[in-house]
DNA sequence: ATGAAAGCGCTAACAC
DNA sequence: GTGTTAGCGCTTTCAT
């Protein structure tokens, strides 16, 4: 080994059982709670005595090499820098840390090729069981993984690909409270801006979009609605530039927060007041979106809870053998705040 | 095992071996390019060639526990929802991936405690280095692991507690950048919420912020300054209301954005205007500070680049053992917004 | 150039 | 109740 520089050595099992004047076995059975109940009191004490002396950690990696299990969960998402997926993650890892689960994320950085790449790295690195936040409607990587036994729990996405548990929040609902709220304020000229229809929220806030704004009454141009290319201010802005071009909303409807805030941009550039000229909606409701000028009206989305829903699934399959068709859809919130108003 | 339901049995060694008709040893040394040149061609080829039919992965926890080496870093941060962080694990993260090595987040949620307890998980996984952003001035559990010889490197926050290298960004320069341009614009009486002083950031800037403004000339009133107990826009408003009480600053220094935005919500509340009552200057430029309203000037902290460079620092000491004494300070940079200008 | 064998630290099946 | 033993998958020294 490199050896450590002025590093202690670690205390092996070894030497906590021949501190404890025991064999190593006796004393892996006295450290085990499960086990513990094999070994006399006295001998119990002695061995707990002696690991606390010295330190004794045990080795993860002997362990999970005996075990096959290494207590690691893989969590992936798309991009840590959106706002949207810090909660998801921590939501997930304060579940699985409670249970004596550590987790790896990995970073995609919005690249499908990259997500098999995560994937496979952590496979080999022996997760237990994978969180995905990253997938999308139609995912190979998930698709094989999946295929292959792996545990895996979707988060945040769904995929058409595989037949696996996923949490994510009620995107019809989430675009219905939206309407609502713009119908009940007046508008019927309401602009869409989707997200990509590769990714489940995308096409399923579209739809829902279609079929809340008929059965609202509302009008169903397709010119009202330019889906956008990613969830960036950037394609919100080129969105929004097109929808003004050839349509005139009296209000927009957001495929998230993001895009929301890129059609802010657009509207001052055009010297177009909000809310007064056009209302605009969000979604997700991320951090700041309240001090936005003006503040973002925004579908709140529970994510520390879907990470944390998400962890409970995959502990569940990791405990008691895959479990069946599990879509787990949590409720949303409309945030009404300063970008919503009636049309003048 | 707790068998895979349906799962594919992960390909080992002995099975590439077999297949390739050598012993396990050699398909070994076949793999390993470091090994590579001790066997001959054919059989690199035979074993590579089994080695793609098998899908084989190495066992990274069996390859561990012989070499003691898990190719794994511990990145420990206080906040994963604090956008400041997800830049700096992800710049780490970079560097440390196309090293090899696999990251694993730790959040402390700002508590010492858990920060503790986190180094002490992360060492149990026999992480080979630990990169920690939440370290505090006095910083007991960073301590302990460096005299334990830990390779382990800090970004973003120092300590005083032990020797060890450490990456951030000039804090006395971004203070003097700010309070120069709020001089220029005519400001005196210039207020300071600074961070706490437990961290390196909060007593740092606050003494930059004593120094520059006796040099500049401006008021150096005790009462122009209240340090604010947390980084947080709620800390920031209390820290806010304090000031406005006992004084009348025409210009605020944040200690970060984070409080900054408790100052622009406490300027609103108090009826007074920004920037035409109040200047107000941030600390970090977190996304979405540009839409603030006003856009908050602020200073640019590159923090992909100090985790990048403090993630270089610890793949050296890996490979090199433990370096001098080694402060890395980046470059900051002011970005002037609408939140500033001069006094009326 | 390759096979044989030992051993990393741990757990578990088997003795006694 | 505790010692013994084998072996998880891999690397590496020692033979040959």
């Amino acid at each position: 080994m490199a050896a450590r520089p002025g590093g202690t050595r670690h205390a092996t099992l070894k030497d906590v059982a021949e501190r404890a004047g025991v064999h190593a076995g006796t004393a892996s059975r006295a450290l085990n709670p499960a086990t513990q109940g094999l070994v006399s009191e006295a001998t119990v004490r002695a061995v707990r005595e002696a690991a606390k002396a010295l330190d004794y950690r045990p080795n993860s990696m002997a362990r999970g090499l005996k075990t096959n299990k290494t207590f690691m969960v893989g969590v992936i998402v798309p991009d840590l820098s959106n706002p949207l997926f810090p909660p998801i993650v921590r939501g997930a890892e304060e579940v699985l840390s409670r249970a004596g689960y550590t987790t790896i994320i990995a970073d995609t950085d919005n690249d499908r090729e990259r997500e098999g790449e995560s994937i496979a790295a952590l496979r080999a690195r022996q997760v237990d069981g994978l969180l995905v936040a990253s997938a999308s409607r139609d995912d190979e990587a998930v698709r094989t993984a999946v295929e292959q036994g792996v545990p895996l729990v979707l988060v945040n996405r769904r995929t058409e690909s595989a037949n696996v548990p996923t949490v994510t929040s009620d995107d019809r609902s989430g675009i219905e409270k939206a309407l609502e709220h713009l119908v009940r304020l007046g508008h019927t000229a309401i602009g869409h801006l989707p997200g990509p229809a590769h990714l489940s929220t995308g096409l399923e806030r579209a739809r829902a979009f279609r079929h809340h704004m008929s059965e609202l009454g509302g009008t169903l141009a397709p010119e009202l609605t330019v889906e956008c290319s990613t969830y960036s201010v950037d394609a919100g802005a080129v969105a929004a530039r097109t929808l003004l071009d050839q349509a005139e909303p009296t209000a927009i409807l957001a495929g998230n927060d993001q895009i929301a805030v890129g059609v802010l941009d657009v509207l001052r550039e055009r010297g177009l007041r909000c809310p007064e000229d056009v209302s605009v909606v969000g979604y997700n409701d991320m951090t700041f979106m309240d001090k936005l000028s003006p503040p973002l009206t925004t579908v709140r989305v529970p994510h520390a809870a879907m990470g944390a829903e998400a962890a409970q699934l995959l502990l569940r399959w990791l405990a008691e053998g895959p479990p069946g068709p599990n879509m787990l859809t949590l409720p949303v919130e409309l945030v009404v705040r300063g970008s919503t108003a009636s049309p003048a």
